[in-house]
DNA sequence: CGGGTGCTTGATACCGATCAACCCACGTGG
DNA sequence: CCACGTGGGTTGATCGGTATCAAGCACCCG
């Protein structure tokens, strides 16, 4: 497992600058937290932590996907969230248990970068800006996750590949093509399905004018998609 | 509509000040926020807001319980969270965009602390007691809901309402007796099932050592519960 | 060429939603 | 006191959607 811990590179420095967790913050406050951020990369499978074990940091993607999961007691799976370059996560643990209360892993290699949690919580008790920008992000993590609950007990399997491709598309366009970021087991996952189910429900939407070759989607008509 | 605003009585100021919003402050930010509450109630099925419509105000059960749900087009309802007394919810908007992303409605009579979004915004922004308080109501709210998604995933019906009596009866007990605090229906939105498969579930925990008359249940043997 | 890996397709089983009927407790009004 | 209506809950029958299992396919890379 490749996980050595560094400093991070300048080009890293850049990607973590543009994040939203550090894009809010004041000049001062984004020096602080840039300091205290630690760079770690891993390769894909790898998992980062489990359930259940002590937590000391958190983290934000700097490039890759990392798949936040739970198990049940048969061994099953089931993804939480998945997170891309710029989303943070385990943040919530800022303020609360000793514990991680799920799985990451790797979906492929990974980089990111690391946060002691102590010490960020001892820097927004100082600092406004940076109490104001984790505020910020627990509350747009929390309203995602609503949103997936609600959408998981409202949207059948073809409506929720549609309504990831909506929100995956330039707003106002009548058709549009779109390259998917990972493979497509990964959505499968970040949609609650398994894959097949993934792959019926693209073949469903055929008749909406979704055409898939590999990772590369076209809709044709973006309104028809609406419908679903 | 019984919505007039009022001053918070006194046994109402004892009820929010033993929330867990309020429980966390230090005497000081405890008053500034205790001066920003004003009361208010409602009668059940009464909407206390809409997806959608402007944001100005975040609550505080006091008595009784809240439904947040989500309509899709078809105008099909799936529960989002139950909050109870004690629970605070909409406070996520506090630094999100100036619309409710979710309906609210009364599931019976109930009384509600009211907030100001602005003046509490402004008072976190001053009193890190307030911001940490903030915090950790987001980040318990966050991990509450990522459950919600893993064990909607993960379990079936009998499964959800065994985990739903299990986190409700105490620790460390062989058998244990629970009063539901609402109706069934409201049980199984919350659980994301159907009022019938609410029932179907007791029937299939019978063989579990599961009684049900009415609110009251008697759970003869917890530890085979957790089995299920 | 051979063997992965990721994906698709088909057959089947299961779970829960839905619809409909019924039950029961309760309150109301004749 | 009883007829009636209402609301919450249960039960049964059916349907639909998705998981699961199994087989086959496409592509990549050694």
């Amino acid at each position: 497992m490749v996980n050595k811990i560094l400093r991070l590179n300048s080009r890293d420095r850049n990607i973590l600058m543009k994040a939203p967790i550090m894009a809010s913050l004041g000049p001062q406050a984004l020096n602080r937290m840039m300091d205290l951020a630690s760079a770690v990369s891993f390769e894909g499978r790898d998992i980062l932590f489990r359930e259940g074990e002590a937590a000391d940091v958190f983290y934000c993607v700097l490039s890759g996907y990392v798949r936040l999961y739970r198990l049940n007691k048969d061994g099953r799976e089931a993804d939480i969230r998945i997170c891309g370059p710029g989303e943070n996560f385990a943040e919530c643990l800022l303020y609360l248990g000793p514990n991680y209360r799920y799985n990451a892993q790797a979906a492929e290699a990974v980089t990111l970068a690391r946060f002691d949690l102590a010490k960020v919580r001892a820097a927004a008790e100082q600092d406004n800006d940076i109490a104001r920008s984790i505020m910020q992000s627990l509350a747009n993590h929390l309203l995602t996750v609503m949103d997936c609950v609600a959408n998981d007990r409202l949207q059948t399997a073809p409506q929720r590949v549609a309504h990831y491709l909506l929100n995956n598309c330039p707003k106002e366009s009548t058709s549009a093509s779109i390259r998917l970021p990972f493979q497509k087991s990964l959505l499968a996952g970040k949609l609650g399905l398994a894959p097949e189910a993934l792959s019926r429900a693209f073949s469903a939407l055929r008749g909406a004018g979704v055409t898939v070759r590999g990772r590369l989607i076209q809709i044709n008509d973006v309104n028809a998609l609406r419908q679903i």
